[in-house]
This record gives C-alpha cells, sequence and structure tokens, in this order.
DNA sequence: TAGTGGTCTAGACCACGTG
DNA sequence: ACGTGGTCTAGACCACTAC
C-alpha cells in the first residue's frame, strides 16, 4: 500500500514528493475513495501511508485546501469538500445584488431533452462529436424575479440514466445532484463573459423588453484532473444585479 | 531593529508569528523600504532581523508571493513584484479575443481634467466627498480596432502634480506610471460586471451603432493594505473580445 | 565556488473540538 | 483526556543562478 504507490520515491525523481503526494491525493479523491464531506485520514496517517513525513503530506493538503478541494478543521480534521447551498452561491453563483446581500436563487426547469453535441460543445467537453448530451433549460429568480436564463449542456456519458424527474426531483443544488448520485464532484469553474441584446424569447422569460442589454456567461465546470463535467451559458439581466469577480482575492 | 519590530512575540499573542512577519514585511514594502523589482534580503537574512526561525519567514513569503506581491526566483532571491506590460496583460486587463491569443492593447488619451469627488466614488476612495480628484478618459485598441472605454478616476491626493503632459507622456503602463513616479504599487483589483445599452458619444468612439450592447466594468484598483488607489469604469465592445475569468485557477 | 530559494525531515508545543 | 490540525523550530540536502 506503501512503496507501490510512490513510483519514483526512491529514486529521488524530478517531481518534488509533496507534489507526487497530491497527485496521489487527488487520484484517490476522484476515485471515490473518501466522499465529499468526510474526513480524510489524519495527517499522521498519511504520512505513514506514503511513508513521507508530516511536514509533505501538510504542504501537499495545503495546495489543496488552496484550491478548496479539501477543508481544513482544527481539533476535528481535513475534509473533502462537499457542495451544498452555501458553496454553490459563494464559490460558483457570481451574481449579486447591484446593492445588498447575496442570496439564494430559485430555480425553475424550463426544459429537459436529449440532443447531440456539435463540433464546439464536443470539442470543450472532450467528447466526440454528436456524442449525447443532455441539454437543460433553466430561469433563476432572485428577489422573486427572474433574473438568470441558463442553458445547460451535459455529456450523457458521464450521467447515466440522468432523466427529467431525477433532474427536477432533486432537492438541493444541481452539483449536489452531481455529486451524490454520479459521484461527480465539481471543484473548479471558468468562465468567459461577452455583452448581448436580448432576444424575444429571452427577453419574455427574463420580463425585460427584447433588446435589453444582458450579460452573456459562458462558463465550464471542472472535476478533479480538471475533467470537463458541464458546459453553461447564462444570460442576466444586470439591471439590478451584477456579476461579482473577486479575482486575487483570498 | 529587531525584538521592537515584533510587538506580542514574546509574550505570545494570539497572532501567528508568521502573520506578524508578513505584517511587517508589508509594512517595509509599503513604506518603500525595498522597492518595486528589486531583491529583498535573502530568507537567512529576514529571519535574524526578525529573530525567528527561516521557516516561518518562508511562510511569510509564501503567502506574499501567492497574492503576488512578491516572486521567486530559485537561485536568485525573492523580489519585489514590479509593473510592466506584461504583467500588466496577464494579471490585470482580462479582455481577451474571443478566439486567438492576448495582445497589448494601445492608448490613446481622450480627456484629462481636475474634478471632484462624487459622494459614491469618494466612499470607495475612502476620500472625503468633494475632494479633489482627476478624471482622464482612455480609449483602448486591439488589432487596430477601438475595444475599451476607460474612464479614470484619481485621488488628487496621492498624485501630486500630476497633470496630462506627465501622464500622457509616460513611456509605459499607466500602473507602471503610479508606481514608478508615485511609489503607489497596484497589487490587486476587484471588479464589478453589468450590461449596457451604447449611447452616442461612446457608440461613436467605439465604432459601434448607438444601442449596441457593451460590457461594463467597474473596478477598483487597490495597493498594499488594501489601499484604494484608483476607480475605473471600462465600456467593452465584446463582439470580438471576452472578459476572462480565472477566478480559482494558480 | 558561493549564495540563493526549494524540498524534506523530525520533533516540540499550542489551539481547538469532542467526549 | 484525547486526537486533530496549526505553529514554530532546527538542520540537512538539493537545484538553480551568478561569478
Amino acid at each position: 500500500m506503501q512503496i507501490s504507490e510512490i513510483p519514483g520515491a526512491d529514486t529521488g525523481g524530478p517531481l518534488p514528493l509533496y507534489k507526487e503526494v497530491k497527485r496521489l491525493l487527488t487520484q484517490s479523491l476522484a476515485a471515490g475513495e473518501w466522499a465529499p464531506g468526510v474526513a480524510l485520514p489524519s495527517e499522521t496517517r498519511l504520512a505513514q501511508r506514503y511513508r513521507v513525513s508530516i511536514g509533505t503530506v501538510r504542504k501537499a493538503i495545503d495546495e489543496l485546501a488552496a484550491e478548496r478541494i479539501l477543508l481544513r478543521h482544527q481539533g476535528r480534521g481535513t475534509f473533502v469538500a462537499s457542495h451544498n447551498a452555501r458553496r454553490m452561491l459563494f464559490h460558483f453563483f457570481h451574481i449579486v445584488p447591484a446593492s445588498g446581500a447575496r442570496e439564494q436563487p430559485r430555480t425553475e426547469l424550463l426544459s429537459f431533452a436529449r440532443a447531440r453535441a456539435d463540433a464546439d460543445s464536443a470539442a470543450r467537453l472532450n467528447i466526440a462529436p454528436g456524442a449525447p448530451v443532455f441539454r437543460i433549460r433553466n430561469l433563476l429568480h432572485l428577489g422573486g424575479q427572474p433574473v438568470v436564463l441558463d442553458d445547460i449542456t451535459l455529456p450523457a456519458e458521464r450521467f447515466p440514466r440522468l432523466s427529467e424527474k431525477i433532474f427536477s426531483g432533486r432537492d438541493s443544488t444541481i452539483y449536489q445532484l452531481y455529486q451524490e448520485r454520479y459521484g461527480i464532484n465539481v471543484v473548479r469553474s471558468a468562465e468567459r463573459l461577452s455583452a448581448a441584446l436580448a432576444d424575444r424569447p429571452s427577453a419574455k422569460l427574463l420580463g425585460v423588453p427584447a433588446g435589453s442589454p444582458l450579460l452573456r456567461i459562458k462558463r465550464i465546470a471542472l472535476s478533479y484532473h480538471n475533467l470537463p463535467v458541464e458546459l453553461r451559458t447564462s444570460l442576466v439581466n444586470t439591471a439590478e444585479h451584477e456579476y461579482f469577480s473577486d479575482l486575487g482575492k483570498d
């Protein structure tokens, strides 16, 4: 269980030991050895398992904690980050009121369909063009008003037997569904933003005049090892809300 | 030079030692003890100066390096981050071509004026309402086309004797001017984005029809200790460019 | 060759959470 | 009382850079 997991440890390979430990930890996370929300073995035990010193394990965990993949709690242990409404709100949902406090959005499912990936989506999801995908459309309400129109594309292969019933029957956030039912933990997202004009259907759904300015967000959600999991295009009415970028902040 | 700089170090105060060292380092940076681009004393010397172990100094520097306030170079030393065209492009300029590589913008000064801070600007800059400010308007070109219209507000008090001649006569980026002439090092920015329609003057400057959708970015630039330095509102034509958010990435 | 930061180890002690 | 992560120390060795 020990040496065989650390190829190159004896030879003093070019990769730092703590990077190797980090890779092994990530591998175990991706394999589901420790489920979201549960505690990892203590640092002492991990040091024994990988045959390194505690300091080396700590440095590996430090990086995973900085990426919010692991959470440390003094006196309790180190835990696998788990999706819940609060984490979604603060780490993955960047729309905030222009003035006032963050608020939990209410989701309204508009449509759920099977389709085939176009060339661009396929490339970004790292699947074959034409491969089966799910296409889901959601309307998000903030303060009782429709504010965000989401179009989600999921690679069907990674979500076996997903159905509209299962999707709409979830009791919490979408990422929590991915996590609990499919063992897919979204740990990071990357976004590109632009401005657009509301076409008629979008305008109607968002309750604004056609031709209103909307913020368009193209997001890719990634799991461990940067595995692409979901594409999402959002149209946002920024009349009373803004996109908040806390780049560079803790 | 040593003990007196570390109040609470002997009493074992509640603040971790490395946080105290980090604070002292930041203080020295803000005071200009080490100018941008120069090397700090070696870790060994800093450990002696603050009467702590090297490991403690390293942890303090680790955090400052993670915030891109310091840069470490193995074998050379640890350096104060310095503004240049490349750093601006990758860490502070978030507009990228929808397809293609990042590009250095060309800046065209449209206007330079003195004014008085309105209530909102004053609050965000932490100055008195009505305090003198500079208002600067720039047009940024990418690929030969006007793409970004910047409105900059500077607290005049922090930029003594700044003039249009000095501003337009700079030989490099704006942040480099702040750094070299006023000893103000911008280390972080926070941004809020929304969508807007181009009014006639903006549309004309950006070469788009009035009513075109534009991305509006409201940015505050901060120096050490989160000191506000500059407000900037950008209007971006996102027909061929996007705002790139690398939230959560190294 | 000398000096720098980077890695790794080993162990002591502290702060926190739980029982 | 016990186990956890958090801090701090001390020192060895490596990798890189400059001279």
